[in-house]
RNA sequence: GUGGGUAUAGCUCAGUUGGUUAGAGCGCAGGAUUGUGGCUCCUGAGGCCGAGGGUUCAAAUCCCUUUACCCACCCCA
């Protein structure tokens, strides 16, 4: 590495070739998957007012308070790269009136997220998220649809090992009260409490349960229990969601001290975590959210929804994936005349997926059929003088080494049939 | 924001108590085979030893500073 060569910042982590073919791979199959359940992608702007996640994600949360990149620009308006999908989601359903042109909307999206945070294993400042939003239904059955359909994505990708960790965190009606009693326990504890759990008492009690320092964990077992006080109807909810899971033979544990880093979920949130990822072990999240259009000023409209990590989810499945596939037929060219016939050939064959290769480089013939090998093609197509005199190519076939001899007048037509008989 | 580790060729890494011109494997290029791939053999290109300063006759090696990366805390997808 050159002393002033430039690099990208710190956290902003790039995918190569082959990665990046593995992106799309895994990339194709989620919006395949989506679609089918009939979402529809949204591509939103990366950058929005900073108010935006302030009100939506909460700003008591550990991302708005500090893991934001926000900044002003040169018109002194705060601005910040999102941090995450769903408030984008829904200031767009809210500013483009979506919820008045059809009763749900299904909305999918993909793309780079950004928080300050130090990079490490699956954890970086521009990372990817796949991310799809429900609105405009209430029942326990679109939470039960969009859980299963999550784990068919995981299934399909081959990824193993991937628990469904599940809660309810209430509604209105129901979780003033439990946040009651949940912080008259903590005050009683509170000198065996973390700084920031102290802290949190207040403004976001519901953060202590999922707090990681020992003797928090210690401090909060016997707390209140959400679930034990639970409305009729979100316990309606909850159990009603579990049944579908149980028929649809979902594996999935309910974690009563699992709570999400923002604010705007109600009722059902969830987890998806794997074994094989260290500590950044959430390859997915979410879960229902029935306020947030409502306190984003849109019009009351339930909610639910979910972001899957891409890095994260790449580590699980990237060395599972289908192998890449090689080009069909190396052409060998030897000398100007014969590159310069082959070079149509070549390029109305490529039109629509790559069938040949062809060097513009007058290489040896020893080293075009070396890479010709590397490149793992089926044939080799060899015009040189003596071919271009009688107007044929040699077609060598590379595995069995057994070489014919094809017209070159035709020879865009029989590749093309040769291609499609493989 | 707090810890710990690492930094030598495109990649993975050796490099002794400081001592001539810094090494291997893989990869890349060429040749052995004037027009036939994989295996083998030979040859070659490719390095400010992360950066800056210091100690020394002499530094990849010792000291200081700094940066980047990795892992963990934290947070979260």
């Amino acid at each position: 590495m050159k002393k002033n060569q430039i690099k990208t910042v710190k956290g902003f982590n790039e995918v190569l070739p082959p990665e990046s073919f593995r992106w799309r791979m895994v990339e194709d199959k989620f919006r395949d998957l989506l679609e089918g359940y009939g979402f529809a992608e949204l591509r939103l702007a990366m950058l929005e007012s900073t108010e935006l996640f302030a009100r939506s994600i909460g700003d008591e949360t550990d991302i708005v308070e500090k893991e934001m990149y926000t900044f002003l620009d040169r018109s002194e308006r705060s601005l910040t790269l999102r941090p995450e999908g769903t408030a984008s989601v829904v200031r767009a359903f809210n500013q483009y009136s979506f919820g008045k042109t059809s009763e749900i909307n299904k909305l999918y999206y993909v793309g780079p997220m950004f928080r300050y945070e130090r990079p490490q294993k699956g954890r970086y400042r521009q990372f990817h998220q796949l991310g799809a939003e429900v609105f405009g239904e209430a029942s326990f059955y679109q939470d039960a649809e969009t859980l299963v359909m999550l784990a068919q994505l995981f299934h399909t990708l081959s990824v193993e090992g991937v628990i469904l960790h599940l809660n309810s965190l209430g509604c209105e009606a129901c979780r003033p009260a439990f946040r009651d009693q949940l912080k008259s326990f903590l005050l009683d504890r509170q000198t065996s409490l973390c700084s920031d759990c102290q802290r949190r008492i207040q403004e976001n009690p519901l953060r202590a349960l999922d707090c990681k320092n020992p003797a928090c964990r210690e401090a909060v077992v016997g707390a209140p229990q959400i679930n034990e006080s639970l409305c009729d109807d979100c316990r309606d909810h909850f159990s009603g969601l579990c049944g579908l899971l149980d028929d649809a033979g979902l594996d999935y544990q309910v974690n009563s001290q699992l709570v999400r880093g923002l604010d705007y979920y109600t009722r059902t949130t969830f987890e998806f975590l794997a074994g094989d990822l260290g500590a950044q072990n959430a390859v997915a999240a979410g879960g229902r959210y029935d306020r947030l259009v409502e306190e984003l000023g849109g019009k009351p409209t339930p909610a639910f929804g979910f972001a899957i990590g891409f890095e994260r989810l790449m580590m699980l499945a990237g060395d599972k994936l289908a192998p890449l596939s090689s080009p069909f037929a190396a052409l060998v060219p030897l000398g100007e005349a014969a590159l310069r016939r082959l070079f149509p050939i070549h390029v109305n064959l490529n039109r629509d997926a790559q069938v040949t290769t062809l060097s513009f480089q007058q290489k040896s013939l020893k080293s075009q059929l070396k890479k010709a090998d590397k490149d793992g093609v089926m044939y080799a197509l060899i015009v040189g003088p003596d071919e271009l005199s009688q107007e044929i190519a040699i077609c060598r076939n590379m595995r069995t080494k057994e070489q014919t001899q094809l017209p070159l007048r035709n020879l865009e037509e029989a590749l093309q049939e040769l291609y499609h008989e493989c």
